[in-house]
DNA sequence: GTGAAAGCGCTAACAA
DNA sequence: TTGTTAGCGCTTTCAC
């Protein structure tokens, strides 16, 4: 009984006594369908429990399926990204299809290649490290959306948030709190991938000091891409361990703050007031009680549900590219002394979310 | 230049100066092809950067691809799954596409209805809450392998850790710290689907407590599903402020133990001295110096290795289902009192992983 | 061992 | 507005 009777568009058509064609229209709302043939066929779908076959569309024409690529699934940023995506294609015909890179070392080219065999209508790259001149020849062959990407003329849009300035409001806030020795986390620079978000959170922590009157304490340390790897984490005990100890850590994303975290309770330092942190993504560990970290917030569901969106307009035509930027805020907590250090009280909440 | 130049097997053929049909035979290494018609057609798919299409292969045979259906991509155990069913994938044809239930609401039919339309060779179902007879339906239409299930004689095989003997080490190890009132915090029954984890773990506790004759102080706390939620973190307060206060509590999972630890600390409970906790998973996040929880290993790579292994059998032609089992190992850290409070240190490591 | 021919389920010209 | 017809790229008998 393996699947054989699955009804085919050939058994919906005869039992709604129309032709083939007029049952494949009605299913893609095409023009050039009466109300009565419409219902008689929407009727006998119903009856005989018919879905289209995915594989057979693709032949001919669309596959109504977005490949999404992810870079690494635990950081807890990127489902909320898949969330987003998942919110803005419910009400359309479009379905996911996820692609994860397994490790630092299997390339995204394989997964992309993976996603042309299958002939998905649309892709949607999470912090892609290819390089510019790849996507732009992938972004000519197949519509392409990157997050996490500040590329511009490349035949394909992007989504991101103003990494600039979510560094700024870190630094501000942290500068406020009395601190004039900050250092910044970074990742490893990118050759391929020089638009990467962590460059644009450097320039952001660098010009942010410098109007603080504050870059000749300006410190930079590597720390990615792997923070949490043993490699990381002695470049967070070096940080602490150093002469010139910084007082406040401003970390690239939230991963990075929390292996210094990790670091600073091995050493015995206390938080905030032997070292004052702040991370960059607000995942949702920054609100346990226990870590309670002061994080810039930059509505990963909202970068989901801009992207989702943008790639569909490109599928059905556009052709200009289109650079969507959301606002970055910061939320106070625990681990800069902003709020009491015990609470993980959040003094300054997320803001309403608009569409 | 959208896509035109792609190569299809006719071109291959012609490339070759065979028929069709005989590249289709070199592709799946099938019966009937001589040495020297191999290597022209190698050369030729190479020559030609031929790579088949998987809609056009998936009308008439197979798609090569697995659905692997994830309830949440955040607790950070599923991740590890992929990943062992990603190094198990990895020398064979097969693909991993990835379903992931967005939300609770959303029901698991849906994702693998569509999974179904995309004709996908078989699937693999981590923890999922369907019913036992749709199972049954669903892994008579297609080879299907559940993970995190206990049920058996369904026409699937499953793939699970000795739950009982997990919670088993757990209530050991608290009791050998010198606890005897040990709570447990526990997932909703759930009505569709009795053969789930953590009503085996429940057993494991009880029967556990009662060998050590401590039946008597058995106090059991619903938690769960989403133990992160408001409605979770309710529980764990009033679990932690009772006048039967425990002074030793085991999670179902690492999330839930973690839901305690954050109440602990906001109603500044010293842990371990005031409450000792121990949770299931061995998650990353318990390795985390200002973490540390003692927690149960299961090894979720091994799970998604021998899930995916498993699979492939099933789809090669096997028909017996197979229950895989491994056993569970205790990883002891500061929240239960087993190694120094604020090193972090694991004093069990992980074993060595076999294959 | 190899190739010709039919057809998987659907879409898109075009004709009616 | 509707139906007819020809494929999409591949697999699979079944002759040769």
């Amino acid at each position: 009984m393996r699947d054989n009777k699955r009804a085919t568009i050939s058994d919906v058509a005869t039992q709604a006594g129309v032709s083939r064609a007029a049952v494949s229209k009605v299913m893609r709302s095409a023009y050039g369908t009466s109300d009565d043939m419409r219902k008689r066929v929407e009727g006998a779908m119903a009856a005989l429990n018919y879905r289209p076959q995915f594989a057979a569309r693709a032949l001919r024409g669309r596959t109504y399926t977005l490949g999404v690529l992810l870079p690494d699934i635990r950081n807890p940023f990127f489902p909320d990204i898949l969330d987003g995506i998942t919110q803005a294609l419910a009400d359309t015909q479009y379905q996911p299809l996820l692609g994860v890179r397994p490790s630092v070392e299997v390339t995204e080219r394989g997964l992309i290649e993976t996603m042309l065999d299958r002939k998905l209508d649309g892709l949607i790259l999470v912090a892609p490290v290819l390089g510019h001149d790849y996507l732009m020849q992938l972004s000519a062959m197949t519509p392409t959306v990157l997050i996490g990407r500040h590329d511009q003329n490349g035949g394909f849009d992007t989504v991101n948030n103003d990494d600039r300035l979510g560094a700024k409001l870190a630094i501000d806030h942290l500068v406020a709190q009395g601190h004039s020795h900050i250092a910044y986390l970074d990742l490893e620079p990118l050759k391929d991938a020089p638009f990467n978000p962590a460059r644009f959170r450097r320039q952001g922590y660098q010009s942010a000091m410098r109007a603080h009157g504050l870059g000749e304490n300006e410190l930079i340390t590597v720390i990615g891409p792997d923070s949490g790897s043993e490699r990381g984490r002695a470049a967070a005990r070096q940080l602490l361990t150093s002469k010139r100890r910084p007082t406040a850590v401003f970390g690239w994303t939230d991963e990075s703050a929390l292996t210094v975290m990790s670091a600073a309770h091995e050493l015995g330092l206390r938080i905030p007031e032997d070292l004052a942190l702040a991370g960059y993504d607000n995942s949702r560990l920054c609100a346990l009680a226990q870590i309670s970290l002061t994080s810039i917030d930059q509505d990963a569901q909202l970068l989901g549900r801009a992207s989702a969106r943008m790639l569909i307009e490109r599928i059905e035509g556009r052709r200009e590219d289109v650079h969507f930027v959301t606002a970055p805020q910061i939320v106070v907590r625990g681990s800069s002394g902003g709020a009491r250090a015990n609470g993980g009280t959040v003094t300054t909440e997320r803001r309403p979310r608009s569409a």
